[in-house]
DNA sequence: CGAAAATACTAGGACGTCCGACTATCGGAC
DNA sequence: GTCCGATAGTCGGACGTCCTAGTATTTTCG
């Protein structure tokens, strides 16, 4: 048993918010109420870390996230459409990201040979300098790093993944 | 098992990150980073299943959880210091949000009689049934639906519970 | 008692996300 | 062959979140 009540620690809000529904006479209602406030606060809570980690290299999380797809695909380069695509983003999302990392020097924008109307974003140098350093710092600092235990990983990837495929996310 | 390849189901882009985390020597950071990949996907679609309830309502998540604090607060009144403290967002985010709901003739700033310095938000008869009819709607089309098993549920906000809780959130 | 530290809120700005609208361009259908 | 719908990107705007000041007050303490 953990959660002694001591001075400086505060009820948990979400419990809190759930007894309230429950009272309140939405109790088949009071579990998802819970699921989706935690959804939004622990995705607060993770990505402050991984900005927090990423801040120093001057880049933030949905940036990082399509250098590490551009990173890791063949030629080093793929179409907006594409990206948008895989990141399971809007278009201008990635048309806003674009502009910073081109504006940073770390992508560039190339017409596609064949398809005047698509764009291709290349990977240059510094992007994948950066690329790889900051994987490691995230690596190190965050993803690897035992901020919860193993076991709670896996079940919440697993709980997500059916959640995400059960609203035909993939 | 599931997951028949189908021409219409994309393989998981997730479960690719994953991979080819694991192939690039990273294994020990591989569920991590699926972890908190997910993690902001997930808020992403419930977010977007929330708003779509709530917009004919006028109104979005955001604030509709600064309404239904006033709601279950005694007086229908609650301090900004303390709505910021609640809801866990930053006292700007607050400001934010009050100024819309004020906007709206939701809700309506009163000085605190002892405290100079502090701002009493009070929910306005308005503000209170559009709560209600914004909470009916959530809860059977959101909430309470059975877009996941109810096992699913509670899981993920164990899991999520038990993550907030060691990383400080309460 | 008066100065320093803490607290409450707001202003302005950076970012990411989405939506609706708009311009090109591609591909079929007739 | 030409027209019309689908597709690729961008622009402008709305929102929420956070951060860094900056202004009031209140509280603490020397």
């Amino acid at each position: 048993m953990t959660c002694v009540p001591t001075a400086d620690r505060r009820p948990d809000p979400i419990a809190e918010a759930r007894r309230l529904w429950s009272e309140h006479g939405w109790e088949h209602a009071a579990d998802g109420m819970a699921a989706i406030t935690s959804l939004m606060r622990a995705q607060r809570i993770a990505l402050a870390r991984v900005e927090a980690v990423l801040k120093p290299h001057a880049i933030t999380f949905a940036r990082y996230e399509l250098l590490m797809l551009l990173y890791f695909s063949r030629r080093g380069s793929l179409p907006m459409a594409l990206i948008s695509e895989r990141l399971q983003v809007h278009p201008t999302s990635v048309t806003n990201a674009v502009d910073r990392l081109q504006a940073a020097g770390l992508v560039q924008r190339l017409m596609h040979p064949e398809d005047r109307r698509a764009t291709i974003i290349e990977l240059l140098p510094p992007g994948r300098k950066l690329a790889e350093a900051a994987t490691a710092d995230l690596n190190s600092q965050v993803f690897g790093a035992p901020w919860i235990t193993p076991a709670a990983v896996t079940t919440l990837v697993d709980v997500i993944t059916e959640i995400r495929h059960d609203t035909g996310d993939f």
